[in-house]
RNA sequence: GGAGAGGUGGCUGAGUGGCUGAAAGCGUCCGCCUGCUAAGCGGGAAUACGGUGACAAACUGUAUCGAGGGUUCGAAUCCCUCCCUCUCCGCCA
């Protein structure tokens, strides 16, 4: 959420800004036209309010003193009818205003690329080499086929396409790379670990960005009004919704595990195939929440910390610095992880890591108290995949496989999975 | 799902129609005091939005005692609806 006061003041900014973000400025001067309309009628109330309030008063006084205050009650009766009607067109008002508030998306920082989509994205670095295989290298479908990991069939029986079921190794692999993630970041980065619900209120999910906007792209349960998670972030961010944390709590970081749901609404075509997007997938997320002045710091060590998984794992990546018109709903900057997949010849993106700075904290009431000022301010919120486990699971099976069809595992990975190949059956 | 109890400021907790934005305590901040610490003494401090003002200080108006409606000149206090928490019962992995 932008504050109404910030747009009002800076006007012209927030129109770039929106325009960078790929969104029509019009929205603002409706915005503008309703606040001012607002503004002038509240103003109109309040001082009704003030002289009711004074002449009740005034009452209450005469009363006591046994006298007769018949006069002033009735003016207040027909100041009070007026009052009435003011406030409910007040109210409508106001909630006109909000609501469209809530589909304006957060400013792009001025650190980030300006551009319209992709092709503006800034790669800021690229770890390791591409892996060349020296035989004819199988794409991840076929590995996964031939090793007898997923079966694609049988999730679309139960649920459609989008929703593999993982078996035998597979399942096992999966699990290995959950346990490795979540490892490293309680035991080595410092991070508390959740395990949070998996469906989230329609609040909730408005207070990270989901909702209004991407309400299209969220299963809902119609009977409860709850939403299916599409990731971890949704519920983290939500502990601490309407709450304020002390200062030297700060800053505080959570990893989480989770399954996420999404429906890709209108994203059909494209890479159905396999893992590479799917409506059910897991993921192990960051989240962090941090004092205003060093949010992009954090930033920093949150993306350190996602690189980190990759590192371990020995696998190609680059960092995407998104350009404006890239950045997501609520996002002011984010970087994405891509791995490489060497069978695809392409890079899959496995993480994002974004400051939402205080936009998503203003959406939820999430504040901090200064210890110095006494006063209380919006903490910022960070988060970053540390990672999702689809397109790992491609790259690491792109990278590791032999000519003998098997795959060999990053040594990282093998106390947790138990074996150092997965050699067809 | 059934019955009951309850939701008040950072926290605990008073408060059943006007003098309550809200007692008291804890915590907190400022000052004093004690050669350090603790204790003690005095004082300050809610949040949001609007107005005047320099998007300062300050002053001022309105709203806020779970949410939304209602009654009333006036509601934390009375009425209705909803949400949440707790206890007991039922059901259940």
């Amino acid at each position: 959420m932008i504050p109404l006061r910030f747009i009002r003041q800076h006007q012209e900014a927030v129109r770039q800004g929106l325009l960078d973000k790929g969104m029509a400025g019009d929205g603002l001067d409706e915005i503008l036209a309703l606040d001012e309309q607002l503004r002038e009628q509240v103003t109109q109330v309040e001082s009704l309010k003030a002289r009711r309030n004074q002449v009740s008063q005034e009452v209450g006084r005469l009363k006591q003193a046994g006298r007769s205050a018949e006069a002033q009650v009735k003016a207040m009766g027909a100041v009070s009818l007026e009052i009435k009607a003011l406030d409910q067109a007040v109210h409508a008002l106001q909630e006109k205003v909000d609501q469209r508030l809530l589909w304006l998306p957060n400013l792009p920082h001025p650190s980030v690329p300006v551009g319209p989509g992709a092709s503006a994205n800034r790669v800021v670095a690229t770890v390791g080499d591409p892996v060349r295989h020296s035989f004819q290298a199988q794409d991840h479908l076929s590995l996964l086929e031939n090793l007898n990991l997923v079966d694609f069939e049988a999730g679309a029986r139960i649920a459609g396409r989008g929703f593999p079921v993982y078996i035998g190794r597979g399942a096992r692999l999966e699990r290995a790379l959950i346990n490795f993630m979540l490892d490293l970041h309680t035991r080595e980065h410092g991070y508390t670990e959740i395990y949070p619900p998996f469906l989230a209120t329609r609040k909730a999910t408005q207070t990270t960005g989901q909702l209004p906007k991407l309400e299209e792209d969220m299963y809902v349960t119609t009977t409860d009004d709850l939403f299916l998670i599409p990731t971890a972030e949704v519920p983290i961010t939500n502990m601490f919704q309407g709450q304020i944390i002390p200062e030297d709590d700060l800053p505080l970081s959570f990893v989480a595990f989770s399954a996420c749901f999404r429906r890709e609404a209108g994203s059909y075509g494209k890479e159905t195939k396999g893992l590479l997007r799917l409506h059910q997938f897991n993921k192990v997320e960051l989240v962090k929440f941090v004092h205003p002045d060093t949010s992009y710091v954090e930033l920093e060590t949150v993306r350190a910390h996602a690189e980190e998984v990759l590192r371990r794992l020995g696998l190609t990546y680059r960092v995407v610095e998104l350009c404006s018109g890239d950045l997501s709903f609520a996002a002011a900057k984010c970087y994405d992880l891509e791995l490489y997949a060497p069978a695809m010849d392409s890079w899959l993106e496995v993480s994002s890591c974004s400051n939402f700075e205080a936009f998503q904290a203003r959406r939820g009431q999430i504040r901090f108290r200064r210890n110095d000022t006494g006063k209380l301010n919006y903490i910022h919120t960070i988060n970053g995949s540390g990672v999702a486990t689809p397109r790992l699971m491609v790259a690491l099976l792109e990278s590791g496989q032999q000519r003998d069809g098997s795959v060999v595992l990053p040594q990282a990975l093998v106390p947790y999975y138990g074996e150092e190949t997965v050699v067809p059956l």
